[in-house]
DNA sequence: GTCTATATTTCGATAGAC
DNA sequence: GTCTATCGAAATATAGAC
């Protein structure tokens, strides 16, 4: 009937049914908190029953963990735009673009990962503190180059950063607002370029390269 | 013993009593969540057995919509400085700081309300369909005016607005990542006001009055 | 008004048939 | 690999002595 052995179909059909289980995972987790969920929820949620979850994922914990873990691949990811430009203009304005295009297509995951990191980031501690360091460190250094170069208004590094992250990820994390002030209904694809066009308006002027 | 009548010293004995629980609630709601938090945690948290805080609040939901309602009052009234202004960079600059400034004093309240607008606002939502959208049109129109006035750059009002809450709520939500990225420590006061001028000055400066 | 003890429900996790 | 039934722990809420 089934085999435990790790053929690549095989192996692919199990990927595949995980990928199943932590999408539904991610939007339970999104819309209720760590806390907040249950295993009954997400079962549900993917159409399976609840024994079924552990068998795959040992524990509700593991299954989160997977769920925080693979948001970060994605973040980290956006960065690449970041690092290919000439400068300012170019580089920070793609990563507006990118980071708003992710806060657009996964809307679950901004939000799982704030809440994690608000609730004092029990699960990716780790994360922050190699990962996530190194990489803020890196484009701090490369952001003072640009200032050092006449390339951009001399403002500080790290705070820019945290702008550009509180303003794109604002459109995921707080999108059920955003829809409550636009008469209950998504952003149009209109709007969505409105929103990205403001916010690139308003930072790009802002460190003097518009 | 004690008595059930009201009279003010009493009123007054418990409303402070409520205080106190209310406070001890927020920072457990801030921490773990609508659905971690637990009413022995608050309990502990406020140095009372559990059952006491069922006398004064009948439910956990009670007790959470009384934290989440302060919390929105405490925002309304951040706004007050907003209209005073005889225009953008007063105005605008003035509610930075007001709002750099709850940031800084009430974290808990920040996340707590962020939590609840991620989980879909099942308890505000009114709020938001009235008090807050009456608000957000008010402000977009005085944006306007000043837009068309020529005292400041033409930006969509209404994503300057979500610029403002984002990176100004961002010190509050996210400050378990900020002090993560400052070697683990939370910020100094000469950090601080670097954080509020940084803000500032990319906001203003993108608006086009400095 | 306060607190101990407990009733009731729900959740995470597992056992075991298929 | 899948699913039903269930165990044991933990949480909300209440009963009732003081």
């Amino acid at each position: 009937m089934s085999v435990t052995a790790l053929s690549p179909r095989r192996s692919s059909q199990r990927a595949q049914k995980e990928q199943h289980i932590l999408s539904a995972a991610e939007k339970v987790f999104a819309e209720a908190g760590f806390g907040g969920a249950t295993m009954q929820l997400i079962a549900d949620m993917a159409g399976l029953p609840k024994a079924n979850l552990h068998y795959y994922f040992a524990t509700k914990e593991d299954l989160y963990r997977r769920v925080v873990r693979d948001i970060f691949e994605i973040w980290l990811h956006a960065a690449d735009v970041f690092d290919a430009a000439p400068g300012p203009a170019e580089g920070i304005g793609a990563y507006i673009d990118a980071k708003m295009e992710i806060s657009r297509r996964h809307p679950h995951g901004s939000k799982v990962w704030a809440s994690e990191v608000m609730h004092g980031a029990p699960v990716i501690q780790d994360y922050l503190e190699t990962t996530l360091n190194d990489w803020t460190d890196g484009r701090v250094a490369l952001i003072q180059r640009w200032i050092d170069e006449g390339k951009m208004a001399p403002v500080n590094p790290r705070h820019l950063l945290y702008m550009l992250w509180a303003t794109t990820q604002h459109y995921a994390d707080f999108n059920h607002q955003i829809e409550t002030l636009n008469h209950g209904k998504p952003l149009s694809e209109r709007q969505w370029r409105e929103a990205k066009n403001s916010v690139k308006a308003v930072i790009l002027r802002g460190i003097g390269v518009a």
